[in-house]
DNA sequence: TTTGATAATGAACAAAGTGTCTGATATAGT
DNA sequence: ACTATATCAGACACTTTGTTCATTATCAAA
């Protein structure tokens, strides 16, 4: 990808990221991304077509990089203890968020969680798709995968709007507490 | 009430109910909603600030009624159970949503859940503030509170998307389950 | 270093949406 | 019947959007 193009585009990300912090997505305008990133407006529309497809790509961006170490990785597949390796699984993802602290706070932290959130759930029932065994089998299959997508969502949300204070291994502990999986 | 505000708070609440079911609350337009509602943009400004304001209110609504019986009925504390009558609570609030159908659909099916959401755990939260003995003690309480608030939305919302399908009862012992109470 | 390709610029543009304001009209409650 | 006020229609200034185009700057490869 040309240089001129790498520049750009990373002006753009982290202008917006900036403007996500102060305010809602809605209430960004193209023209406070332009004047932040300092680039002219063509250009803009000459990389995203819209304001919603940068949130979009930006999103894919941040859980590309975070995921394809936890979908791929096959080392961590403890069916030893009860929770069939869930809890490892859970405390990598959370050591990976912090790594990418600065892009996520932006994107999160700010009033536009719901928007991210909706990408981070697409990723995690990838993720919950890998481990069959942690679905519980005596209620509905989707109930299930949907409170377990849901419920780790919302707790990730809660853990990074405490500046992710709890050491991962005691969240994604405590997780499995909540959702009963201390037998 | 002068009855001409009534009929007109009526003709924006339905116009924008069946708009949102059809699309993103951001893609509709304050002029979608006067033509719909065939009333004047004038009219629409006099009686809300903004669109947000309109589904603010629009939301409070429902929730007002819906949670009015939740949090002042005092009837239904059955504490001999392990579930300190959380069972029977979540259960009524399944009635009164399956009740309120025809506006909660509107607003939740369409493509704005999250707006939603955002107020519907406002009151969630408001209600388990009632029961603090349904919170665990073994994680922060903060941490266990917006995880039953959080994992109780999306169980609800889950449930409305499928159309309310599984009787509340049923619905309300499968999320327990979910959370760990059938200990 | 030169050269051809292409990305960025900046300014202008139509189109659409927002929120405010006006005076005239219609309808409510007493 | 009378007064208050809610609605109307439409115009208004303003903001934002997404497109276009001619010009300039920068890149990658020969």
């Amino acid at each position: 990808m040309d240089r001129r193009q790498q520049k750009t585009r990373k002006a753009i990300f982290a202008a917006f990221n900036k403007l996500l912090e102060e305010k809602h997505f809605n209430n960004i305008t193209v023209q406070e991304i332009l004047d932040e990133a300092n680039i002219g407006r063509s250009t803009f529309y000459s990389h995203f077509e819209t304001k919603d497809a940068l949130l979009k790509e930006m999103c894919t961006d941040i859980f590309d990089h975070i995921f394809s170490h936890e979908l791929h990785s096959e080392t961590s597949h403890d069916f030893s203890s009860s929770d069939h390796g869930l809890q490892e699984k859970i405390t990598h993802l959370l050591y990976h968020l912090k790594d990418n602290r600065g892009n996520v706070l932006g994107v999160l932290s700010g009033e536009s969680g719901e928007l991210f959130m909706k990408y981070f759930k697409e990723y995690l029932a990838a993720m919950f798709g890998q481990y069959p065994e942690c679905i519980r089998q005596d209620v509905p299959r989707e109930f299930a995968l949907n409170h377990l997508v849901g419920s780790l969502a919302e707790a990730v949300k809660w853990w990074i709007g405490t500046k992710m204070e709890m050491p991962p291994e005691e969240a994604a502990e405590d997780y499995l507490k909540l959702i009963g999986y201390d037998h």
